[in-house]
DNA sequence: CAAAATTTGACCAAAACTGACCTTGACTTT
DNA sequence: AAAGTCAAGGTCAGTTTTGGTCAAATTTTG
């Protein structure tokens, strides 16, 4: 068995343990266990716990550091799972807004984080960027933001 | 428990119980209290109690010298105001995380809606930008977003 | 075999913590 | 007053404790 594959075991573990669905370790402590060099443990962060895959990774250094993985549960956004899941490579602006518009309508969000992915996703935030790209921008973008959401609303 | 967390959540509990929003300490006091050197309270004072996290520290040496901090609520549509007035036509994104906790620290802002507007300008977000043009095109998101919850903050 | 995934280690960055030394202010003594 | 004493708090550079990055080497996969 890969090392990888011990490490992501491990904290697969953690998190079945965990009521809140999250683990928290300490990089050195847990690279010593397993038996492998600390910058491991990153690899296979940056690799099976993306916030694509429903995990969220925050961490800090210094004395007390630790490296913290949630778990993104589906229940509580199944409808915003079914819209990340929904959304290609591309979305251009009326589809966004049709869809954060029904996210509004079924109440998963509130009026003021519809208007802030309303914002972040507009034409004029992204006037910048050549029109040709804009909508695999505005996909990544408002995805990466309707994970965030799933995460905080499994938190509260 | 980290002693900086000790010493962070005592002076904070200190704040909450004062109607005044205000702390009065001693600094040896303190530091014998807990257990700690006395610069200690000093690096948790300058890491954790900064004015732009929202707080005023003032002191006084010699005998019957004191360390007193203050917490200050900025209103909303300020503090908003005087952020988005901050941002040039570049961000950094360091510089969008710092001042992203720090509306969230002056509870500006939800945790969620932190959450949310650092997804949106996180590096991993916008890693399909090229590099040399992200900072620009984080500020302008920002912009925007914050944009947006001012116009919200001014309704309700 | 070529490409992708994995593994490693040297070097980096950040946060926490400590202690020696400095400055200020109130009070006391001349 | 001026000088001396002592009781605070302030500074800062250095150490320690963590985690982060990156590119080269190795292994696995297709």
């Amino acid at each position: 068995m890969r090392i990888s594959d011990i490490i992501s075991e491990t904290i697969r573990e953690m998190l079945e343990a965990s009521a809140a669905g999250t683990a928290e370790i300490r990089r050195n402590e847990l690279a010593l266990l397993i038996g492998c060099v600390p910058s491991q443990i990153n690899y296979v962060l940056e690799s099976r716990f993306t916030p694509e895959q429903g995990y969220v990774v925050e961490s800090r250094r210094g004395g007390g550091g630790y490296i913290r993985i949630t778990r993104v549960q589906m229940d509580k956004g199944s409808a915003l799972m079914h819209l990340i899941n929904s959304i290609g490579a591309e979305l251009d602006s009326t589809a966004a807004r049709v869809n954060i518009a029904n996210l509004f309508y079924q109440r998963i969000v509130s009026e003021e984080t519809a208007r802030l992915l309303s914002a972040a996703v507009a034409n004029n935030t992204l006037r910048e960027i050549p029109p040709a790209s804009r909508a695999a921008f505005r996909a990544n973008i408002l995805k990466n933001m309707l994970i965030t959401l799933m995460n905080s609303a499994e938190r509260s």
